[in-house]
DNA sequence: GATTATATGGTTTTT
DNA sequence: CCATATAATC
């Protein structure tokens, strides 16, 4: 018994093996802190007994909750995991207010709004209060009031707060406090919680109500928090209250690698924690195990230019390992080329594979020219964030349908189903609708019910009416079938499928795909079983599956975890992941750091502290780039390269330069130092000789030159075709290229390369799995 | 009232 | 460059 612990360190035992009493485990990047929490998790309930159900686990993401769980379990040897209490903040939080949420007024079915959803409430009430959207930015007066909520400012508090008036008016947003309640009092009359809500309602729950809290604090009589530093004063004043009577809290955080402040988050946290409780027992893992002594060492470096830090030296036994590599190029295009020449590189000659390749970037929108650059090259990869599944216009309007049939107190989901698919009732009458309900203070769904009575007239009365008819058919229903078929019953009688399925676009069978897809998810959830609950009502209601899914990640979405492809996302969304061989692309001044933030040292070392999260997820390898100019704003724009990099020692880099202007002079430097004049900022980038070895020069210092294509207007009956049988002497039809005629197949059987013989623009070698060709014979 | 053309304006990061 | 908002037209 008690093998869990061996092969843990002395540190990490000491952590598993405190019992009672608050316990801080300060954790650098890559000291095992996931590892610590779940034998700590194993240990409690193996040699102590504690019963699973009173153990509370707060993660960053679903998934990493779904991971823990599972290698409990496996330790374990058991199904008792399953009966742990783990997830997200808010996840944990809706699922716990499902149950309770009638006690503050809203009903058990209340709907979860998203960003989108909360912005669109905002613009409404905007509206309806006379102000303008020009002077009141959704974007802005949505910030301003997630961060209230996250410090625990509630809308009263807000307008009445002196200070506040006062920032308020002298950034000409005086109303500000009014829009705050207006808001409040919509999601509330909706029946809607937005992200902040499910904090902000939990601790309202737990705070004015005794006995839900005394109910939550037996419950809970071991709390674990991991990612401490990334949590905000809300989340910090829940765990109070929750582990006041056993004061059994752990938390786990690294206060180097806080990037969250954006959302509310604060390093006061890790402090305020010693002070709260009177005896904090504190470990410090600083053993790294995933990094080599040199990436180690560059990262302690950078960090080291933080001022306000917890003192910790991270160290490792692992080898010394390769110099960081840090390329410069032209463009963003060719760094892109760059990134994808060297995965190809590297995973031949060290034999990698495509999962142990990750690029990093600062901003979403950095994202194209890698996955063009993979493209081309045939490498497979997954792209993480940007428009996840959930967001997409097709599933938000058919989950609006579900939505509202659930709870018709939603007018935003009202709003977003009545004329979609187009039936008649425009913008006029809906305009009305929003008047009456708002003189009468009733639901859009009343008004609509008694439409005749409102005054509507033929064309418009017959449309809504029927709207009306097709409501509460499928309400009817919803007793009666479960969440799949009602969800397909919904898709046909709503006529959104058959939309979609008539839209012969490209983008229309992406979108009709996407809705079965989103059928078959339904379906998926419908077929797990249940989680084994005490009573609650997490049932395989309609409802309990869209409060789940508008808490999904998108990491959580990921089906295929162990897909063999490169990965590609922000360093935001890399926390807590790792990598053999990790790019770190965009090192450039306004990108990385962004010049959102460096207005002040507090949002500059956060930046700073981005770099060392993106530098520590890197195993053996780590590449840094640069573009002196990118797209922005489709233009070309030059930057200077980023203040970060001049923080490396040089010793433990080597540089080198990617690009069309190395490869036209056969030089590289002639053509690089011609630029650099050009462009100043460059004077302290010596760009030695150090790449000037005599080994051969990787691929991407050729790109081909690209002839001017003459665009070619697809045909109407334009559809991709199904290559997979095509022979040289075909005619097809490309998108871009128009027609032609293939010359000859060559490549893999999995990746088909076609030679094809252009009418307009001359032969070119086409990858069959990626094009888009229509077989015209 | 719906469909299409033009204008605008916006990018940091996410539950 | 992109997506969404408004205007113009049927």
């Amino acid at each position: 018994m008690l093998n869990y612990l061996q092969g843990l360190n002395e540190m990490q035992q000491k952590a598993v093996l405190h019992k009672d009493g608050p316990l801080m485990i300060i954790a650098g990047a890559g000291s095992g802190k996931t590892k610590v929490l779940t034998t700590r998790i194993t240990h409690l309930m193996a040699a102590h007994n504690v019963d699973a159900f009173n153990i509370l686990a707060l993660t960053f993401t679903n998934k990493a909750a779904a991971e823990m769980k599972e290698r409990i379990a496996h330790i374990l040897g058991n199904t008792e995991a399953r009966n742990l209490y783990i997830g997200t903040f808010h996840s944990v939080f809706a699922r716990i207010l499902r149950t309770e949420a009638p006690k503050i007024g809203y009903p058990n079915n209340f709907t979860i709004y998203d960003t989108e959803d909360a912005k669109s409430v905002i613009k409404t009430v905007i509206n309806e209060l006379n102000l303008d959207d020009k002077q009141y930015k959704p974007n802005t007066v949505y910030s301003r009031i997630s961060a209230a909520k996250n410090a625990l400012v509630g809308p009263a508090d807000y307008a009445n707060d002196y200070h506040l008036q006062q920032e308020d008016a002298k950034a000409n947003r005086p109303m500000l406090g009014q829009i705050f309640v207006a808001y409040a009092n919509r999601c509330f009359k909706n029946g809607a919680m937005d992200f902040d809500d499910l904090l902000i309602k939990m601790y309202e729950l737990l705070k004015n109500y005794p006995d839900a809290l005394s109910k939550y604090q037996r419950k809970f009589k071991y709390i674990l928090i991991d990612e401490y530093q990334d949590t905000n004063p809300a989340q910090y004043e829940i765990i109070k209250l929750l582990g006041a009577m056993h004061e059994n809290v752990c938390v786990v955080g690294d206060d180097a690698q806080s990037i969250y402040s954006f959302r509310g988050a604060t390093i006061e946290n890790i402090l305020q924690f010693k002070k709260d409780y009177d005896d904090v027992a504190i470990v410090k893992l600083e053993q790294n195990y995933r990094s080599t002594k040199n990436i180690l060492h560059i990262a302690n470096q950078v960090i080291g230019n933080n001022k306000g830090q917890i003192e910790k030296v991270l160290f490792t036994d692992n080898a010394e390992g390769e110099k960081i590599k840090l390329v410069r190029t032209l463009t963003d295009n060719e760094e892109g080329k760059m990134v994808a020449d060297t995965i190809q590189e590297q995973r031949l000659r060290y034999h990698l594979a495509n999962k142990d390749f990750a690029i990093l970037y600062r901003t979403n929108a950095q994202s194209r020219s890698f996955e063009e650059a993979l493209r081309r090259m045939g490498i497979p990869y997954r792209i993480y964030g940007g428009i996840s599944f959930y967001q997409r216009k097709e599933i938000k309007d058919l989950l609006a349908y579900l939505r509202f049939i659930v709870n018709t107190n939603d007018d935003e989901a009202l709003k977003r189903i009545i004329n979609y698919p187009a039936r008649g009732i425009g913008k006029t009458s809906m305009e009305k609708v929003a008047l009456y309900a708002n003189e009468k203070n009733i639901h859009m769904w009343e008004v609509l019910c008694n439409a005749a009575m409102f005054g509507f007239k033929s064309g418009a009365l017959e449309s809504i009416d029927n709207f009306v008819i097709t409501i509460k058919m499928f309400q009817s229903e919803l007793t009666k079938q479960n969440a799949y078929d009602l969800a397909v019953l919904v898709g046909k009688h709503s006529n959104i499928v058959k939309e979609l399925f008539n839209d012969k676009t490209t983008e229309g069978l992406a979108r009709y795909e996407n809705v079965q897809e989103l059928l078959n998810s339904i379906k998926e959830f419908i077929e797990t079983p249940l989680n084994e609950e005490d009573g609650e009502v997490g049932d395989k209601g309609l409802g309990t599956y869209l409060q789940q899914i508008s808490l999904l990640t998108d990491a959580d979405a990921d089906s295929d975890e162990n897909a063999d492809t490169v990965k590609l996302m922000t360093i935001h969304a890399a926390k807590g992941l790792e990598f053999t061989m990790v790019f770190v692309a965009g090192l450039e001044e306004t990108l990385f750091p962004n010049a959102m933030s460096i207005n002040t040292r507090e949002e500059l070392e956060e930046e700073r502290r981005l770099f060392y999260v993106a530098i520590t997820r890197a195993k053996a390898k780590l590449v840094l780039s640069y573009a002196n100019a990118r797209y922005r704003f489709g233009q070309l724009q030059q930057n200077d390269s980023s203040r970060f990099l001049e923080e490396i020692p040089e010793e433990y880099i080597e540089r080198s330069y990617a690009g069309q202007a190395a490869r036209n002079n056969g030089n590289n430097w002639q053509q690089g130092t011609a630029f650099e004049r050009m462009n100043r900022g460059f004077g302290n980038n010596n760009f030695s000789a150090s790449n000037s070895s005599e080994k051969k020069k990787p691929s991407y210092l050729t790109p081909p030159p690209r002839p001017a294509i003459k665009e070619h207007v697809p045909s109407n009956n334009f559809e991709a075709s199904n290559t997979a049988l095509l022979q040289a002497g075909q005619r097809v039809e490309h998108q871009k290229f128009g027609f032609g005629q293939i010359v000859t197949m060559e490549g893999a059987s999995h990746n088909p390369i076609a030679t094809i013989h252009f009418e307009q623009n001359g032969e070119k070698k086409i990858m069959l799995n990626y094009a888009k060709l229509r077989i015209v014979e």
